[in-house]
DNA sequence: GTTGGATATTTGTCTAGGACAAAGCGTGGG
DNA sequence: CCCACGCTTTGTCCTAGACAAATATCCAAC
């Protein structure tokens, strides 16, 4: 018992960071410097741990490894404190509520708040204007220290439940239709669901495939379900470099007619090749008007 | 264009093997042997890769990398197909009808099929009777190379979708109180929906917070919530003994009169410290029911 | 013939340090 | 002020060795 220990492996998993860099910065930068075992073998502590979530997220932000590994605790914690608050500045909205729900492990609470919000103002605004930034701010309160992972956790489970029975109401039919899913290193499924009820709203009929399908099988499904459209999400924390080349692969092995939509916080820092448009979560109406205009036929197909 | 190569990082991705192990295959029994790039840099075929999903589902059933490894293709194909046909065999229940919507890419109509069925015989009959071998069978037909990984993801999405409605029209209260997630190995969402599914209509208030919450998370949501019992889906894919070690892990940070519940396929092969139950899928109702005996009380709170 | 326990083999994961290309940054010239 | 070039940073791959835990095999005793 006593003070917890985690081997390589465990921090891979819990921080996204492959052994590989987790010994490369060891070498490089002197964090971290884990103890070891009778074996010689790394055991990391609670603190290099949580230490390594936030750098990760400095990173995810555009931080550079070579600057932030070497500071100072309390400068890592100013940084992430600076760095935060993109949501709480524009937005009128006070999202302290919904997270107080959380805080308090109300989670009825904060499921029939969010209800009564859908119900209030209808599907599509409740997804732009509270689901979208809300998980931002979820995100940000994270990052700063004011939200546990499990709370976060819990936060995704009460969305995608709300979500998924809203779309179930709505019609299977409609046009174009889209296959909906994320790259096999994109495993945040929150970004697509809200891509989902946006689509169907404007009435395109979708197919979702949930996360992490692999690039043939995309292919394979494009073909087999006669979409126009792949519709891709990106979060935020997806490396942008490997995300733009992914794209260029899936752009080259469907036919041309099918077209690939990207969206999602992670979509707006990569280049599109042609035939790939940016169509989420800010346009998804006017991204299938475009397509209709594109192809020459009314909204009726 | 022409062949596709995937990188090692790819194929680990894809087959869930580490990047150590798949060396260490190649420098042990000669398979993998993938192409080197002009850096000197493994190559794997799509070949490669279909037989490594091959042999990680054999190894999952049991067998051992030597004997299968060096194994000819005809061979392995042949294994697959002994393997695979244990749910046909003591069910009477017949599951092509459903299997061939998938094939077909009717995925409203397996929706249909599948709602129709969840009104005819309830929920509970529903989950244990017709999703749990249902999805075994899903499972085998993949196996057996009749049916595709993104059907295999899209009939995943149809039952969240049908389970998640269906949970979502319990009360919020009951007891016990359980805590449901899986360990962060274990990526598949699916059984602890079924197990969501089958507690609640047991009485039970559920706390689910999805895949992948870490050890600590798991433990300071415990506290949070006030669960009397923490309960874990694991998938046959989930490596046996590190499960166990797991277990006992958790078993040790919570308090003792938190119970840890445990369920799914990965679960029959563990072995369970005190503390520690098998409940579901075969017995929700009757864990719920032991549980109140064990703590002396009434099923109403 | 079967059961228990000691020994041998198999298997996965860790270690170290080296190499290199791609991305990012900065500097100088047009 | 912007673009092209070169330098630096950074991540991922490589080989090869070690070792412990899991599993299989074998032999003796009942």
């Amino acid at each position: 018992m006593s003070t917890q220990g985690f081997n390589i492996a465990a921090v891979e998993r819990d921080t996204g960071l492959s052994k590989d860099l987790l010994r490369m910065w060891e070498r490089r930068y002197g964090f971290p410097a884990p103890e070891r075992d009778q074996h010689g073998e790394r055991v990391y502590s609670v603190l290099d741990l949580e230490r390594l979530r936030r750098i990760k997220r400095l990173i995810d932000k555009g931080f550079r490894p070579g600057k932030i590994l070497k500071l100072a605790s309390e400068e890592l914690e100013q940084l992430l404190q600076d760095v935060a608050p993109t949501v709480q500045a524009d937005a009128q909205m006070n999202w302290e509520p919904y997270l107080e729900h959380l805080r308090q492990g109300d989670l009825p609470g904060l499921r029939n708040a969010l209800q009564q919000q859908l119900l209030l103002q209808g599907l599509q605004s409740f997804v732009l204007d509270i689901v979208a930034p809300l998980t931002v701010a979820v995100g940000e309160a994270w990052m700063r220290g004011s939200i546990r992972v499990h709370e976060e956790h819990a936060y995704s489970e009460i969305i995608k439940a709300l979500l998924q029975q809203a779309i179930s109401l709505f019609s299977e039919r409609g046009s174009p239709t889209l296959l909906l899913t994320t790259l096999p290193d994109e495993q945040h499924g929150l970004g697509l669901l809200m891509a989902e009820a946006l689509f169907v709203i404007a009435g395109a009929r979708c197919v979702s495939l949930g996360t992490r399908t692999p690039m043939l099988e995309i292919v394979d499904a494009a073909a087999r379900h006669h979409v126009d459209c792949v519709a891709l999400s990106f979060s935020t924390s997806f490396p942008a470099r490997q995300g733009t080349q992914q794209i260029r692969e899936l752009r080259e092995l469907l036919p041309e007619k099918v077209e690939i939509w990207v969206g999602g916080g992670g979509s707006s820092v990569m280049q599109l090749p042609p035939g790939v448009y940016r169509a989420f979560p800010t346009t998804p109406g006017e991204a299938v008007m475009d397509w209709h205009r594109r192809n020459g036929r009314g909204v009726a197909d």
